[in-house]
DNA sequence: ACAGTACATTAGAACGATTATAAACTGTTG
DNA sequence: CAACAGTTTATAATCGTTCTAATGTACTGT
């Protein structure tokens, strides 16, 4: 339910700052299932991913792992309630979600839909205005949209 | 099919730079339909809008104007096209069409998803990097997302 | 270990926004 | 007026996502 945005103790290799999906999963309170310890595996090993539920349950498919997609969508969402991932909404009808939990900014190169981080500090991002009304700041999105040249 | 975002000479009130929607239709080159007409008066007589698809249909209904959701689509596409509207896409399912086509940013307020302008100047985008491999900048969205507090 | 219960998973249906289709219409041109 | 190019329309189809209700699995206390 509460997000967490902390800098991991970092132990082990810088690639996988802890690198155990059980761990993961103990942390954030979630039971540890045939199904969620897979789908943070194919999730968290590896480098930083943008990855759709449909893709992600095709990654799925390919590492023989039998989970349906309607759990996908619940880990994935169960995941970024736990502040394990990031949801990205860009696009017209899809979600990414972000493995990257860390600040940072997306390009988006149109058409094709493919995201490419940036880090926090390539974008200087100051004196936000004022919030309107009864509301409170959650986040800042900057995105920007490239489109193929060549 | 070009964008336009230049600033309007600004004939008449500032609340509406330039009223006719036959004009504006003229100006990209889209044959002045009865719907085309009365979609466009409907967007652009009044202030700023974001506005849905659906949400346009539904004033049209409103205003006794026979339009199909499907010429709504069309129109708003069409507009968009034309650089007489900009889309935002930040919600899960829906697109926003916006009125105001001058550089600018946005809150969006969850999770109603009510959408509030930013002027360009209201926040400091400096030093972009540089975007990746073949591609070539489009625009920058900034999104502040807030919540309710009260 | 076992029962009890709370939580998870699943297939499939349902959903909402959007897009495609194909027929009917409108307006313009020769 | 006939032909045509562009528009509009109702409807069906599609896409990603969410819901539902049945079945399965993991933790608790004994």
């Amino acid at each position: 339910m509460a997000h967490r945005h902390d800098s991991e103790p970092n132990t082990g290799t810088a690639q996988r700052p802890f690198a155990d999906a059980l761990a993961r999963l103990k942390e954030v309170g979630l039971r540890p299932t045939r199904q969620r310890l897979a789908l943070a595996k194919l999730l968290f090993d590896g480098g930083d991913q943008h990855i759709t539920a449909e893709q992600l349950h095709g990654m799925a498919r390919n590492a023989s792992v039998k989970v349906s997609l309607a759990t996908v969508y619940n880990t994935l969402h169960q995941f970024r309630d736990s502040g394990l991932l990031r949801e990205v909404v860009i696009g017209q009808g899809r979600s990414y979600f972000d493995t990257n939990i860390h600040d940072h900014h997306h390009f988006f190169v149109e058409p094709m839909g493919q995201l490419v981080d940036i880090p926090v500090d390539s974008v200087e991002v100051g004196q936000l205005p004022t919030p309107p009304d009864g509301t409170v700041l959650d986040r800042v999105d900057v995105i920007i949209r490239v489109t193929r040249s060549a």
